[in-house]
Parts: C-alpha cells; sequence; structure tokens
DNA sequence: GTCGATCATTTTATACTTAAAATAATTTGG
DNA sequence: CCAAATTATTTTAAGTATAAAATGATCGAC
C-alpha cells in the first residue's frame, strides 16, 4: 500500500482546511482574551477598552499625535476616532489642540490626570496579561511570536496585492 | 563579568513585558486579518462579517439551533444575536420556529436560499484564508495550531479562575 | 400543586464601528 | 498665482456590541 498516494487521494488540490481551521483558532483565542480584558478593565476601573486602547497610544509618546495617527495605529476608521476623542476631552483625559502651521490638524495627548489614571490601569492590565499567558513557557511565547510575526507578513502582503 | 547576573538585573521580578506584547501581537494579526475579511466580503458579496458567522454556525448543523447556542458560540450576546437574527430573518436568510415542547426556545436555520448563499460565500472566503496564510509552511501552521491551543486553554483556565 | 429559582429571550440605554459622503485646509503642477 | 488633487477631520446612516433590566416560561423542591 503507497501512503504517499493515499495521503494525496485525501487532500484536494483546493484543500484550505487547515488554514481555515487556523484562522478560526487564532480568532477563538483572540476573542477570548479580548472579552476577558474587556470585562477585568470594566469591573475595575468601569472603562472600555477602546477608551483604554487610545489612552494606551497616546502614553506611548510625550507631546501627543494626531487624529490620524490615532486611527492608524489603532486600525480603525478616522470617524470612530473622532467620537472616541470626544467623550475623552468630556471626561478630562485627554486635551486636543489645533496645529499652528495646518489648521486641518489636531494634536491630541492626554492629561495629567489622564496619565495618572492609565498607569494605573496599565499596571493591572499587564498582570491580568500575564495571568492568561501562564501557562505558556518562555519558549512557547517565543515562538509564537516568531510565528505570529510571520503570520502578520502573510496576511500583509496579501492584503497588499488585493488592493493593488 | 557574570552575564546571568547582568540579565537578571534588567529583568525585574514582576516584568511582564512579553506576555504583553505576545498579546498586542496576536490582536494586531487576528485584527488586520479580520478587517481583510470584512472588506472581501462586502466588496464580493455585500454582506457585513458578523452575518457571515452567524450563519456560518448554522451551515454546521442540519437542523438548527437556538438562540443561546448562538451566543455561546459566536462568543458575542444575547442581545447581540437577538438584533443579527432579525435582519437576517428579514432578508430571508434564515427563519425561526418556537420549540413544540419549551416556548421560551426558538429554533433558528439558514433557509434553501441562506444556505446556497452562504456555501458560494464560505467557499471564496476559505480561498482569501488559504492566500492571507500562503506564507506559512504546513509545518508553521501545525505549530501555530498548537500554541494557540495552549494559549486558548490558559486564557481559559485564567478566566474560570477569576469568576470563580 | 405552587412558590422560588432558573433559564431563554428581548428590551433598553449607551457606546462602538464602519463606509461613504461632506467639509475644510493645504499642497502642487502648470 | 490658481485650479486640481490631496489630506485631515467630521458627519451621517446603518449596523454591531455590551451590560443590565425586564419578560415570559419551565423546573424543582416541598
Amino acid at each position: 500500500m503507497n501512503l504517499d498516494s493515499e495521503t494525496k487521494a485525501v487532500e484536494l488540490p483546493d484543500d484550505h482546511g487547515t488554514e481555515l481551521r487556523l484562522w478560526l483558532r487564532l480568532l477563538t483565542c483572540t476573542t477570548l482574551i479580548e472579552g476577558e480584558v474587556r470585562s477585568q478593565l470594566r469591573e475595575t476601573f468601569d472603562v472600555t477598552l477602546p477608551r483604554f486602547d487610545l489612552m494606551a497610544q497616546l502614553d506611548k509618546v510625550a507631546d501627543g499625535m494626531t487624529l490620524s495617527d490615532l486611527s492608524k495605529r489603532m486600525m480603525v476608521s478616522n470617524g470612530n476616532v473622532t467620537g472616541l476623542v470626544e467623550r475623552l476631552v468630556e471626561s478630562g483625559h485627554i486635551d486636543r489642540r489645533t496645529s499652528e502651521t495646518d489648521r486641518r490638524v489636531q494634536f491630541i495627548r492626554l492629561t495629567k490626570l489622564g496619565r495618572a489614571e492609565f498607569r494605573k490601569m496599565a499596571a493591572e492590565h499587564e498582570k491580568w496579561i500575564a495571568d492568561i499567558f501562564a501557562d505558556l513557557s518562555p519558549k512557547d511565547i517565543r515562538e509564537l511570536m516568531r510565528l505570529l510575526a510571520k503570520a502578520k507578513g502573510s496576511a500583509q502582503r496579501s492584503a497588499k496585492a488585493r488592493t493593488a
């Protein structure tokens, strides 16, 4: 009996089942963790995940960034950022000022309050994430990082090819 | 010079940076692919991702399932499913009937039209996914599957421990 | 049998999200 | 300089999402 030809007979030329299963597993994993983080943020700090994410982007820089920068970094639409920023200005976590040189541009940055609150949340957040991945060895994590980087590159290539 | 102690000095006892970076990479990867799939579905079939996902769940079974089943499988809230189902009934893709034995329960299933349309979409969808992951070798995919399964288990353990 | 607990679903209120169109400001090629 | 293209942001409309409360139905212990 020829095992190779058997194997080939089972796998049709256009069988993309393994990729699909990979995608579903990736999605399940992310949704699961995202839901967990969302719950923790709400329960512990009464803050939503999108607000936390926006503040996280702003916390990386000292002097603020534009709405476009924010929407690119967060990988969400412009209109989405407009609304989020509005509510965070309202609650006193960020402030906005119009550029001196280009009146289309708005610079957004954390207020003192916003940065202080974010730092507190970020510290807890990091612990939750560490616990969520606690069963993974350092080697597992390294491998996952490597493979996800490869997957990301592949997806970007695919998206680019389609748009081109 | 003692390299080990140097390394330890840099990594504080509570440094959970690698887990955080892993989470951000996982999230980026998923968001990227999800956006790509969303665009393709809209452009090619004028359908949204949540609708596609709901139909995908229903396509797995012959005789339908309840709203609760749906919300659990899709990992979204009950109210969310209510709205999605409403719109898909409206468009003729699914139908609903109340259980004979338990009048609280609604069984949802694909209509003939719904199943036919879903199958067409699913075939294309599978090709898009295959292309998105095309740079990954079969071994990469196996490894990712394994590590994501481990991550999923870890996240579930963590979530369960918190709720308990 | 019936009261209380539980369960399935819907409703409500609010927030988030997108795509696409609109607005407003700047840049650029001729 | 000036029209056309580009860029940054906002607005709009529709849909997606959550949490929490409400509703309606069934189950279980007594």
